[in-house]
DNA sequence: CCTAGCAGTGGACATGTGTGCACCGTCACG
DNA sequence: CGTGACGGTGCACACATGTCCACTGCTAGG
């Protein structure tokens, strides 16, 4: 009685999750089949049941895994504060590290968020655009949007997390060699420098 | 003899792309069978290899298509030229408005981009880096760029390339409600200029 | 005119798919 | 100590899918 019950529950659910990553590698939800996703766990098509409804509620599940560990790093990102030049450096380095080590997650959201089903899609979404909001309260606090609207703070942050998330979207993409990610990472950081130059001289000349 | 054969063949060759392009509405190329599109088009299975060897095929097909279009909006932007501020509004109006037109396209290649065969996805990014480094081209012939290096000049065509994409992205996602959409387009023009305003003050300041 | 070529047909086959049902063995709890 | 709940099995069914093959009818070119 090493094992409880429901442990071994748990080891198959989990088997099932790794499954279907790692089958979302090169192809996409609304392509993968309850089947396929069996045979590679090693289990029979029905057992599938005991665990989720169907592929799209594994696929809601995915999501929700992949966003806790997600804002599990903004956390990291968070804690790196205020020391204002280099929060640009440490912030990317600790997304491309997490990406590297999340691969499969950061994959399977950037496929599932313009793929995928409906409810999958909008999950991805609701999300994104609450990291979205995170940040703007962040930039908020930030030196020298004392006087910034809301909807400008908004706006740039809208601005920053899609350049983050193209840049999540390059290195996954990308062939795993050291020097193309080095240059993903060099992009990132002056496109970041660029932005928040336009942020810093914004409300001073309109 | 009012419409010939090749004609016919042609026809029917669009209507396949027509269904193909309204059954990835809500699916994917790869969640796409060949069986579907016969049905739509109200032809037999075996006659869709008359016109493609395969879905990845079509899906190619739809890429080269979707792109002659976008092009030809480039160049409608591009001759809206040099008359600094208003360019920002004009280039955004005018990609709004093709987005809206070329509604089942951009959709496509939206979705393709991240999902989608391994051959379509390349031809996709491919045809966008193509556009990144014709815009950075472009801005190299603006005023104020004239000491930037080639690697900002890419960089910064990167980033913008990137906003309009997202861009697209959100039209087509969103319902079309138009205030909705104006919201979308007025975020888009503030993101233009916290950009471009970045840009103006880049090689002054480091 | 008539014949070869070609878009489109119709059926068939092997294989993959989702899901229903009866069943089994074992851990957990009263 | 039992017994019931539950993870997992095995089989079955009704369909969907890609592709092969022999075919038909029309039309464009010699």
């Amino acid at each position: 009685m090493t094992v409880t019950r429901g442990e071994r529950k748990e080891r198959t659910r989990r088997a099932i999750l790794d499954a279907a990553l790692t089958l979302c590698e090169d192809s996409s939800l609304v392509a993968l089949s309850l089947r396929q996703v069996a045979k590679e766990v090693g289990i029979v098509p029905t057992a599938f049941y005991r665990h989720f409804d169907s592929i799209e509620d594994l696929g809601l599940a995915l999501v929700d895994e992949s966003f806790v560990s997600l804002r599990a790093m903004l956390l990291d990102v968070r804690r790196s504060d205020p020391a204002f030049d280099d929060t640009i450096d440490s912030s990317i380095d600790i997304l491309v590290d997490h990406v590297r080590r999340q691969h499969q997650h950061f994959q399977f959201i950037v496929r599932e968020r313009g793929a995928g089903p409906v409810s999958v899609r909008t999950a991805i979404n609701r999300e994104i655009e609450l990291c979205q909001q995170e940040l703007a309260t962040d930039l908020a606090r930030l030196p020298g949007t004392a006087d910034w609207s809301p909807e400008d703070l908004r706006i740039l942050s809208a601005l920053i997390v899609t350049a983050m998330v193209a840049t999540a979207e390059a290195i996954v993409r990308s062939p795993d060699s050291p020097e193309v990610e080095k240059q993903i990472v060099e992009d990132a950081r002056v496109q970041l420098r660029m932005v928040l130059i336009g942020a810093l001289n914004w409300r001073s000349r309109t």
